[in-house]
DNA sequence: GCTGACTGCCC
DNA sequence: ATTCTGC
DNA sequence: GCAGAATGGGCAGTCAGC
């Protein structure tokens, strides 16, 4: 292998970048840069971290005839990984690749938990190094909890470049997307590439110092950290670090936790029996042991322990601390865990049902209006009702536990004038207009996030809050209170301002709410069990949500995109278009949902043949198949040619009887959407 | 200072 | 958000 | 029935590059 000139410049500047941004390399020439697999090859041992020596950045000589010294340490982007040190051994980051592997692929649940159970003890079973929280964490494809405002900020973009500078010099952006297109994931190309373990300059030396668990967190918790002029490459170059030091199975699961998607069959139910299972068995045998002697005692304790692990994640929101908490104070510490004023909860979520599913199931049924908005809680401690204690201005949480307040300074002002006692309230923040009627769910979003302006945006768009739920009022915690009790305690504590609900226990009376609440220009109507408690982040039955039957358009295939995962083989997505006049096709937006393997893969046969063009995963069809699309709402649109686009897409079936001159025209759409505003 | 690409997060 | 799939 | 996976449109914010 030679290597010269610029591409010899390139690895002298990566590798410097391997060793961190603050060291500069001291004596490498030319001569060896050429022959890095040679046995003049690189050492890269004691430059990162390496729990054992101690060493960090201090020049070691090593098998070539490169120094290191530290110059600007401060600014040194692994320094957090290298202050991760700890006496005891840390998993390492290929053993939790290795195991995440074979969780990958155990199709059965229980034993999945169980090998995820056994993943976590590993990781931090007592008297062992701690890299629980973490190791949890990671499984869901999470560096920080959900409620911790912090983000990567690295996407596929950030991550393919990464991947391809750590695949060597002749591999570039354009060939990852190339194999991504092939492989149709993230993980299997950076797996595919073989940079640290084999090609890397960390394979030389005595022994390749191998990345921890902690290491890979503290890296990237302090990549997450960086901001401003220059971030983006500063990223760049420490996720190229890090994947310089991977073997094959380790790149892979470190592209699926940069970009949050772990794929391992695992999500938060496993996560949370796994925790139960892994720390909590022992408690509860115990008391099967010495109380109970009734009917499976066993049974009965590891529901108690898994209620338990899930009582307190919906109030925490952090699986790595719940697991710490599991492991170390058990079935007390984790019950210790309450509601607090100010710590945002995960909100009660809804399914699909009709009028007739409600009635049958609750018998009598509270009906609310649907409001087509954005979800938010509010937390408030008047300053007068703080015994002792400070209060705390209105906070306001989206359904994803981002404080939002700054942005919704109506809500604030609303709740502050309105409340007298410590709350926290679920609602929906909607868009209005001067007389107070609701605006499409883009005008909300012009306000939901906003930093810059607010003011300003305030006189444009109002926003209104319509609170449903309280959760906690004047230091009683409700969520096991029924939903009428809840309810009647938000009108006490708001009192001219709470949604109103409205009792039904027949389907034509659910129904004329439903038509009254779509008239008024909303999304539909919520059917709650007016018994019910308030489960945090449970989907169940209790709370259904009614939707007008969707509206269908007959849409063009103009194009599609290789699919990812399980549909890496197949299209995964189509452009679609609506008539224009002169056999021309105006896009509208794209579908990929609503689709049976079978019916995927029958489409992506059929209108191969009739690809004129591909581009990465993007591909061009000819005008050729119609299909009968679903949609919510047809809405403005500064994405596609038509100037419109459907919300809420999703495949009903191919129109084989139509030709493409028979698919709607976009003359149509413009009207369907005219009626739509009406 | 502007624009476009990217990211995260609403639905 | 919606939808399909495997358990 | 549940959990997981694979996907939709659009907005604000941020950063890079011109």
């Amino acid at each position: 292998m030679v290597v010269e000139g610029a591409v010899a410049e390139r690895l002298l500047d990566d590798f410097r970048l391997l060793l961190g941004a603050g060291v500069e390399l001291v004596g490498v020439d030319r001569e060896r840069l050429a022959d890095p697999v040679g046995e003049g090859g690189l050492g890269a041992h004691g430059t990162v971290d390496d729990p054992g020596r101690q060493k960090g950045l201090r020049p070691t000589g090593g098998v070539g005839a490169v120094g290191t010294r530290p110059v600007r340490p401060e600014t040194d982007p692994y320094r957090g990984a290298f202050a991760e040190r700890s006496r005891t051994p840390r998993m390492e980051f290929a053993a939790f690749a290795e195991r995440a592997e074979r969780l990958a692929a155990e199709p059965a649940d229980i034993e999945t938990t169980r090998l995820v159970a056994d993943l976590l003890a590993a990781a931090g079973g007592r008297g062992k190094s701690d890299d629980l929280a973490t190791v949890t964490r990671f499984l869901l494809g999470r560096v920080f909890p959900a409620h911790d405002t912090r983000t990567l900020d690295v996407g596929p973009a950030l991550c393919r470049e990464a991947i391809a500078r750590a695949a060597g010099p002749n591999v570039g952006a354009a060939d990852v997307e190339e194999r991504l297109a092939e492989a149709g994931e993230i993980g299997a190309v950076a797996a595919g590439f073989d940079f640290g373990g084999q090609r890397g300059l960390a394979a030389f030396g005595e022994g390749r110092d191998r990345l921890t668990v902690a290491a890979v967190d503290a890296a990237l918790r302090e990549l997450a950290a960086d901001a401003g002029d220059g971030s983006e490459s500063r990223k760049r170059d420490a996720l190229f670090g890090l994947f310089n030091r991977c073997e094959p199975a380790e790149a892979k699961l470190l592209a699926r936790l940069v970009l949050g998607e772990m794929r391992l069959g695992v999500g938060e139910g496993t996560v949370r029996d796994a925790i139960a299972e892994a720390f909590l068995a022992e408690a509860s045998a115990d008391d099967g042991k010495e109380g109970n002697d009734g009917d499976d005692p066993t049974l009965r304790a590891r529901d108690e322990a898994a209620a338990a692990v899930e009582r307190a994640l919906q109030v925490t929101n952090d699986y790595g601390r719940v697991a710490v908490l599991a492991r170390d104070e058990g079935l007390a510490g984790l019950r210790a865990e309450g509601l607090a004023v100010g710590r945002p909860v995960q909100a009660m979520l809804a399914q699909a049902g009709t009028a007739t599913d409600a009635v049958e199931a609750f018998g009598e049924v509270a009906v609310e209006t649907k409001f087509d908005g954005a979800r938010v809680q509010v937390h408030y401690v008047p300053e007068s009702a703080a015994e002792g204690g400070e209060g705390l201005g209105p906070r306001v949480y989206s359904r994803n536990m981002d404080d939002v307040t700054d942005a919704l300074p109506e809500v604030v002002e609303y709740v502050e004038a309105r409340v007298s006692v410590p709350v926290i309230l679920d609602g929906e923040v909607v868009a209005v207009d001067d007389d107070g009627d609701p605006l499409p769910f883009q005008e909300v979003l012009r306000r939901f996030r906003r930093k810059h302006d607010v003011d300003r945006m305030r006189e444009e768009v109002g926003l209104r809050l319509h609170a449903f739920d309280c959760l906690h009022a004047d230091g009683e915690d409700l969520l096991d209170e029924p939903l009428r009790a809840r309810h009647d305690l938000l009108v006490d504590v708001l009192p001219d301002a709470a949604a109103s609900v409205e009792f039904a226990d027949d389907p034509e009376a659910i129904e004329v709410a439903e038509a009254a609440a779509l008239d008024a220009g909303h999304e539909g109507v919520m059917l709650k069990n007016p018994d019910a408690a308030y489960t945090p982040g449970d989907r169940g039955r209790d709370w259904l949500k009614r939707k007008p039957d969707v509206e269908t358009l007959d849409a063009v295939v103009v194009g599609a995109e290789w699919g990812e995962g399980r549909r890496a083989e197949l299209f995964g997505t189509f452009l679609l278009g609506v008539g224009a006049g002169d056999d021309e096709f105006a896009t509208i937006g794209k579908v990929a949902t609503g689709l049976t393997d079978e019916a995927l893969a029958d489409l992506t046969e059929r209108l191969k043949p009739h690809v004129v063009s591909e581009d990465g995963t993007e591909i061009e069809i000819r005008p050729e198949a119609v299909l009968e699309v679903g949609y919510e709402e047809i809405q403005t649109s500064p994405t596609y040619s038509s100037g419109y686009a459907l919300r809420f897409p999703r495949f009903v079936g191919v129109r084989d009887d139509k030709s493409v001159g028979d698919a709607d025209s976009l003359e149509r759409v413009a009207r369907l959407a005219g009626d739509g505003a009406e």
